[in-house]
RNA sequence: GAUUCAGUAGCUCAGCAGGUAGAGCACCUCCCUUUUAAGGAGGGGGUCCUGGGUUCGAGCCCCAGCUGGAUCA
């Protein structure tokens, strides 16, 4: 008796060449489309891509001779991603909306979705890999990265759980992009030449200030600019053994630099932004290097290399720690090194993960450029993903 | 009031000895990218404060005015 999988078209052709395989490997596949999305305020696509996404996903399932179905999950999608995402903005925080996506919806609500028709797994067209092993009675899931370098997606699921896991395929995750275009060509997909999507997942891609003014309002405010000499900087974070200050996150006052301008909200802004400031006449380039939400001010420094825009650390408070691997969860007073990464697409970074009472510590290696509370720390070892928290700070 | 310096792209400025202008930043587009950013490659832009004059020809020289800064009194 063949198992049975739902698999999450999209339209794209990773979805399509994952339907493929399963269908190749035996399974018995169900197509199932999710409409997320259906605004299109700031959105800068001209056309309305879930439309002509639905179709081609169509198209695959025929094609591929898979029954196909739609499901409506914008109302959830709305509920558990973007009033996140709008809430996070508006506290002067970084959100990374795909994450919470994968874990509430791809893999929560997609997963209901998918039940009236009692699947076995649950499939997605990701770029990572699932190991399965075995610990004694106690059966270990594992994430691992895609074996893509270039097209590596872990990160985007570093919060799910051991029980997501286990009722999930990823069965594009040991090709490459290229091998997965060739396939679909070679099988006569019609999404074999379509584009990559980009932008927020379901959403597309946004001019985010436009986005984000449908529930942010816009208030005027002014930018400072802090001088790279600033006596703080040698002051402060020498001391790793002082965790909190070590790893906390610059802090500034207007008497800290001079007025260059203004901008039309300070939660508009994010860590290392550089763009939208509006501030010319300068010989380097401006950078943010803090927001602060509640005076409405946004500070900024000069050059790639002003060390505002640096830090060696981060904290993740206990509630927001989560375990891929919860056999692997850390206990006060433990110490260990990992490789981490706090954005999709980073190079992973030496570091070493202190976990103390009161929360966890990451302390670099190497000093991080533009750490955004909000944005998930996410770390590694080898190629597995272990845990992933969101940076508090 | 006097002296003096300045007034060139949105901003900060450069412009060699007079031959109709440039750089950085900003901005826009594209590339990269299923977050936010960053990064890469292109692009649009200037009555050269105004009015006279000298010159074949003036952003650059001369005169007057306007505006801003500095200094002196």
């Amino acid at each position: 008796m063949a198992k049975r999988v739902v698999i999450g078209l999209s339209g794209g052709v990773d979805s399509s060449v994952a339907a493929w395989l399963l269908r190749e490997q035996g399974y018995e596949v169900i197509g199932l489309f999710m409409v997320n999305w259906h605004d299109r305020t700031g959105i800068i696509e001209a056309d309305c891509p879930w439309e002509e996404d639905v179709v081609f996903a169509e198209l695959v399932a025929k094609k591929l001779d898979i029954p196909f179905h739609v499901v409506d999950l914008s109302v959830p999608y709305r509920k558990r991603v973007m009033d996140y995402m709008f809430s996070e903005y508006e506290k002067g925080r970084t959100p990374n909306p795909d994450v919470l996506c994968n874990r509430e919806i791809k893999f929560d609500e997609f997963f209901r979705a998918a039940e009236p028709y009692r699947p076995d797994f649950v499939a997605t067209g990701h770029y990572c890999r699932k190991e399965i092993t075995q610990e004694g009675d106690r059966v270990i899931y594992h994430l691992l990265a895609g074996a893509d370098p270039d097209k590596e997606q872990s990160y985007f699921l570093c919060q799910l759980s051991q029980h997501q896991l286990a009722g999930t395929l990823f069965p594009i995750g040991h090709l490459c992009k290229p091998e997965v275009r060739e396939i679909a060509a070679r099988e006569g997909l019609p999404t074999a030449r379509r584009k990559d999507s980009q932008g927020i997942c379901f959403v597309g891609k946004v001019h985010l200030p436009v986005f984000l003014q449908q529930k942010l309002a816009v208030k005027e405010g002014n930018i400072f600019e802090i001088p790279p000499d600033h006596p703080m900087y040698d002051r402060q974070k020498k001391d790793p053994e002082e965790l909190e200050s070590f790893c906390a996150p610059w802090t500034y006052g207007k008497e800290d630099g001079t007025w260059v301008g203004k901008h039309r909200g300070a939660h508009f802004f994010t860590v290392g932004q550089r763009k939208g400031l509006n501030v010319g006449g300068k010989e380097d380039p401006l950078f943010v290097l803090a927001t602060d939400v509640k005076q409405n001010r946004v500070y900024t420094g000069q050059g790639q290399s002003h060390p505002g825009l640096y830090r060696p650390g981060l904290k993740i408070i206990p509630e927001e720690i989560h375990w891929i691997r919860d056999d692997r969860v850390m206990e006060p007073g433990e110490k260990r090194n990992y490789r981490v990464r706090i954005r999709y697409r980073q190079p992973l970074q030496q570091a070493t993960l202190q976990m103390t009472a009161t929360g966890m510590y990451i302390l670099f290696e190497k000093k991080q450029r533009g750490i955004a509370a909000g944005q998930f720390a996410a770390w590694y070892d080898g190629d597995e993903l272990i845990g992933s928290g969101v940076i508090h700070r």
